[in-house]
DNA sequence: AGGGAATGTTAGCGTGGTTAACTTTATAAG
DNA sequence: CTTATAAAGTTAACCACGCTAACATTCCCT
C-alpha cells in the first residue's frame, strides 16, 4: 500500500495529509461535491468550497475535471446509478406482470427524491448539459427502459409497443411530479395528509387499466 | 410628465439617459432580469448584465431590492400571476362542472411552462426563499385553490372536499411532472410522439372518475 | 538512475454580489 | 423662492469564486 493509498483514507476524516499526493483526489472530489450539494443545494455548491473540504488548493479539480459542471455531472451519474440499482433491487421480491412491480418502482423514485433531493435536482437541471453527456443518457435510458419493460410485461407482452411508451411517460410524469412538489414543499401546505402509498397504487391503477366511458 | 418620466420611456429602447434620475428601475430591472432568466436560464442570470441591460450602475439595483433572489422573486412572482389571470381567461368558455374546464386548467399549466421556461423554473426553485414570502404563498393558494374548486364543481359540490383536495393534488402532480420533462427534453427521447391535448383529456378522466375494481 | 507523465501548488486574472460613502435630483415646508 | 430632507443614482472597494498558466513534486517505467 502506497503512502498516498493510506493517505486517501486519512483525508476522509479531515486530518491533514502528509503526502504531496493525495491518493484518490477524483473520488473524494465527487464525494465532497455530493454531500455540499445536499447540505446547501445544488445552486449554492461552490468549487471552492469541496477543495477545503478535501483539504487540497483551488487549483487541483481542474485535473481530474474540466470545470464546475464536470463535477455536479459526475455527482448526477452517481445517483443515477444509484437510483437505478434501487430499482431493480425492489423489483426482484414482486412477482414479473404484477401492478406491484410498476408501484415499486414509483415507490423507489420517490424515496429517492426524498432522500437526496439535492442530487435529485441535479439529475435533472443542467439538463442541456447533461445530453452532451453519453453515460448520463444511457442510464437515463436504462432507467426509463426499466419502467417501459414493467409495463408491457403488465400488459401480458415481452415486447415494448407504443402504446406502454406512452403509459410509461404519464407514469414518470406523475412520479416525476409529486416527487418535485414533495421536496419543494408544496405537500406540506395541503389540510389532509397523503398517503404515498396509497396513492402510488391508486394511480398506477388507473392509468393500467381502461377506464369507464 | 417629468423629465423623468420620459426618460423610462426611452431606457427601454437603450438609447442612453440625460437625467440623473431613471424613471422606473425597478419595473425595468425587473423585466430585464425576466428577459435574461429566459434567454440564459435562472442559474445563469447575473445582476449585472440586467443592470447592462436597463443602463445603470451595478449598485443601482439595491436601492430597490435587498439582493439578488428579491429581483427573482419579483420575476417569480409576476409569472405566477401571469399564470393565474391565463387560467381564469380559459376557464370561461366552458360550462362549470365539465371536465373540459379541467383539462383547461392543465393545459394553461404547460403551456405556460413551454412559453416562459426559464420563469417556470423560478416559481419553483429556490422554494425556500419563496415560502418566506407572503405575496408569493398567497398566489400559489390562489391558483391551487381554483383547480381544487373545479375538480368539486366537477363532482358537483360547491364545498372542498378532502377528496377534492387529493384528486387536485394528483392532477397537479401530473401536470407539473409533465411540464419539467417536457422543458428538460425527456420528451422528445421518446419513439411515439404524444399528443398532449389527447393525454390531458385521458389523465383528467382516469383521475375524476371511479375507476374498476 | 533518470526522465516523462501525473498530480499537486501558487499567483493572478476576470466576473460577480454587495456595501459604504458620496452626488444629484425630487419634493414639500416655511 | 429658498432650503432641508429623502429618494435614487454613482464610484470605489472588498471578497468569493471559476479558471488558467507556470512551477513543484512525486510516481513509475525503462
Amino acid at each position: 500500500m502506497s503512502s498516498a493509498e493510506k493517505n486517501a483514507k486519512m483525508q476522509a476524516t479531515t486530518t491533514k495529509r502528509t503526502t504531496y499526493h493525495h491518493g484518490d483526489l477524483r473520488a473524494q472530489l465527487t464525494e465532497a461535491t455530493r454531500q455540499l450539494v445536499e447540505e446547501r443545494g445544488p445552486d449554492h455548491f461552490s468549487v471552492s468550497e469541496a477543495c477545503r473540504a478535501a483539504g487540497v488548493s483551488t487549483a487541483a479539480p481542474y485535473k481530474h475535471f474540466k470545470d464546475k459542471t464536470e463535477m455536479l455531472r459526475a455527482v448526477a451519474l452517481g445517483g443515477m446509478q444509484r437510483q437505478y440499482e434501487q430499482m431493480v433491487a425492489e423489483l426482484a421480491p414482486h412477482p414479473p406482470g404484477t401492478l406491484d412491480r410498476i408501484v415499486a418502482l414509483g415507490r423507489v423514485y420517490i424515496r429517492f427524491a426524498l432522500a437526496e433531493p439535492g442530487v435529485f435536482r441535479l439529475m435533472f437541471g443542467l439538463s442541456k448539459d447533461h445530453d452532451d453527456d453519453e453515460a448520463m443518457v444511457n442510464m437515463g435510458s436504462n432507467t426509463f427502459g426499466l419502467v417501459q419493460h414493467e409495463v408491457a410485461l403488465c400488459r401480458g407482452s415481452e415486447t415494448i409497443e407504443p402504446v406502454d411508451e406512452g403509459r410509461a411517460f404519464l407514469l414518470w410524469s406523475f412520479v416525476h411530479g409529486l416527487s418535485f412538489l414533495q421536496i419543494d414543499g408544496k405537500l406540506s401546505k395541503i389540510e389532509t395528509p397523503i398517503d404515498i402509498e396509497h396513492v402510488l397504487r391508486d394511480v398506477a391503477h388507473r392509468m393500467m387499466h381502461d377506464h369507464m366511458a
